[in-house]
RNA sequence: GCGGACGUAGCUCAGCUGGUUAGAGCGCCGGUUUGUGGUACCGGAGGUCGCGGGUUCGAGCCCCGUCUUCCGCCCCA
C-alpha cells in the first residue's frame, strides 16, 4: 500500500468539501446557542471501558467495530465511536451530576471500523446535542425541535422526514421484548438466517429486517402498544402533544428501534431518500439508563447526533464564498502604499489579497481566478497623481478615487450587497 | 464479515474482436508587442493505463491475486 494513499475510509476536506462541512457545523452551533446549549469538547479517545460499558461487553459492535489499541502504558484505549458516552463520562468526572440540567452541544470526528460506502466512513464527523437531567416528555419534544431547526437552518428540512417511535419505559419494554422472543421463536424456521441470529442477540431488530421472508412475520408481530403501561402511554401522548405545540411534523414508524437496554421511550430519526441506504441524517432518543450504567447517579437524558458528511452532501448549493478585493501595486514604491491599504481594508473587516509577482496582466488574471469582486490598481502614474484605480470586475467599470476613500467606498459596496 | 460493479492525464471520460509513438473536453502553464481579468485564437506541459503476478511474438484490453472507491447485505452505539 502506497504511503501517499489515505487510510481506507478516511478522506481529506479541501475546498468546497471543507466549506460544506464547516457550514453544517456552524449552522448547528448557532441553533444550539439559541436553545441555550453550551459546547463541550471531549478527547477523541477514551479508556475502552467508557464505550465497552455503555454498549455492553457482549455486543458485536464492541469487538468488531471499534478502533481499540493498547498504549505504551498498557492501557486499552479506544477512538470514540460516538459522542454520547464520552459526554456522560465527562458529566460524571466533572461532578456535573450535581448541577443539572446540562445542555450540551458537541461537534467532532468519530471512528468506526466499518466497510466504507458513500456517507459511511471510518473517520466521520458528528454534531450532537444532549439534554441531561430533565425526564419530562417536553424535553424530548424540544430536543427534537432543535434537530429540526438545524435541518431547517441548512435548508434541507424539505428533504427529510421525521420518523418517531416509542420504546416504552424499561418495564414495558422488557415485557414487549419477551413477547417478541416468544412470537418469533414460533416462526424460527421460516425466518431469514440473519434474523435467526438476531433472535438470540437483538430480537427487536427483526422488526426492521429487510429480508422479504421476515417481513410478513414481522408485520404481524405483537405491537409494543399492547404492552405500554400507563406511565409509558402518558409519556408518549405528551411527547406528541409537545411536538404539535412546537410545530414539528412527524410520522410514526413502529420499526424504529434501539438495541441497547438503557434506551427508553423516545426514538426518532430524520431520514432522506437521497443518500441510498445511508439515509439517516440525524437521529436520537432517550437514554435514561446510561449515566447510571456508567457509574453515575440515575439521570434521565435525551439526545441526538447528526452526520456531518451526510448533511454536507444534502446541501444543494455549496456555501457562498466571500469575494476578496485584490490590491495590485506596480513598482516598489507603490508596494509600500499597497501594503498600507491592505492593512486598512483588513482592519475594516474586508477580505483583501495582494499578489507578489507578475506584470499587471498576470495579476489581473490572478485576481480574476481568486474570484475578486474589485481590483485596486496603484502604479507610478497613480502615485504621482495621488489617486488609485478601482475596478469592478463584475462589470469592468473602472474609476479613479483618492486612496483615503478606498476603504469607505468598498465598505459601502459590501453593505449594499448584503442588503440584496 | 458476505455478494456485486468500477479503477486510463488535476477533473469528466473515449480507447473498436489484444497489434506499432495511449486520445478528447475542461482545467493548468505560455503567447496574441511594452500598465488591465473574464469571452476568442495559437502553442505547451502533464499518464508507473490502481498495484503485483501470469498467458502471448505482442496486454490499457485476456486470466489470477491484491488495494481503493461505489452499490446491496450485516451492523448501525
Amino acid at each position: 500500500m502506497s504511503a501517499v494513499q489515505p487510510v481506507r475510509g478516511t478522506h481529506d476536506l479541501i475546498g468546497e468539501q471543507q466549506r460544506r462541512h464547516a457550514h453544517v457545523i456552524e449552522a448547528a452551533r448557532r441553533v444550539a446557542d439559541r436553545y441555550g446549549f453550551e459546547e463541550w469538547t471531549t478527547p477523541i479517545f477514551e479508556n475502552t471501558a467508557v464505550f465497552a460499558r455503555s454498549l455492553g461487553d457482549t455486543s458485536d459492535v464492541v469487538s468488531k467495530e471499534m478502533y481499540t489499541f493498547t498504549d505504551r502504558g498498557g492501557d486499552s484505549l479506544t477512538l470514540r465511536p460516538e459522542g454520547t458516552a464520552a459526554v456522560c463520562r465527562a458529566l460524571i468526572t466533572n461532578g456535573l451530576t450535581q448541577s443539572l440540567p446540562q445542555k450540551v452541544f458537541y461537534a467532532g470526528p468519530m471512528f468506526r471500523y466499518e466497510r466504507p460506502q458513500k456517507g459511511r466512513y471510518r473517520q466521520f464527523h458528528q454534531i450532537g446535542a444532549e439534554l441531561i437531567g430533565p425526564g419530562e416528555p417536553l424535553a424530548d419534544a424540544e430536543a427534537i425541535t432543535m434537530g429540526r431547526d438545524v435541518l431547517a437552518a441548512l435548508g434541507v428540512a424539505d428533504e427529510v422526514t421525521l420518523e418517531l417511535n416509542t420504546l416504552g419505559d424499561l418495564a414495558s419494554r422488557a415485557e414487549w421484548r419477551a413477547a417478541l422472543v416468544c412470537y418469533f421463536s414460533d416462526y424460527r424456521e421460516r425466518l431469514s438466517e440473519d434474523s435467526q441470529l438476531r433472535l438470540e442477540r437483538n430480537p427487536l431488530r427483526i422488526l426492521d429486517s429487510k429480508a422479504p421472508e421476515d417481513r410478513l412475520i414481522a408485520n404481524s408481530a405483537p405491537a409494543l402498544d399492547l404492552f405500554l403501561n400507563d406511565e409509558s402511554r402518558r409519556f408518549w401522548d405528551e411527547l406528541r402533544r409537545g411536538l404539535d405545540a412546537f410545530g414539528v411534523n412527524y410520522t410514526i414508524n413502529p420499526r424504529i428501534v434501539r438495541g441497547l437496554d438503557y434506551y427508553s421511550h423516545t426514538a426518532f430519526e430524520f431520514v432522506t431518500t437521497r443518500l441510498g441506504s445511508q439515509g439517516t441524517v440525524l437521529a436520537g432518543g432517550r437514554y435514561d439508563g446510561l449515566v447510571a450504567e456508567m457509574g453515575g447517579p440515575q439521570t434521565p437524558a435525551i439526545g441526538w447526533a447528526g452526520g456531518v458528511e451526510r448533511l454536507a452532501m444534502l446541501l444543494d448549493e455549496p456555501p457562498p464564498v466571500v469575494a476578496p478585493i485584490a490590491v495590485i501595486p506596480l513598482g516598489s514604491e507603490a508596494e509600500c502604499m499597497a501594503i498600507h491599504l491592505l492593512n486598512q481594508l483588513r482592519s475594516a473587516g474586508l477580505r483583501a489579497e495582494m499578489a507578489y509577482r507578475g506584470n499587471l496582466k498576470k495579476r489581473m488574471e490572478r485576481a480574476n481566478r481568486i474570484g475578486a469582486s474589485h481590483v485596486v490598481i496603484l502604479g507610478e502614474i497613480e502615485l504621482t497623481r495621488g489617486i488609485v484605480q478601482l475596478r469592478d470586475l463584475s462589470n469592468g467599470r473602472q474609476q479613479e478615487i483618492k486612496p483615503e476613500n478606498v476603504v469607505e467606498v468598498l465598505c459601502q459596496v459590501e453593505r449594499a450587497e448584503q442588503q440584496v
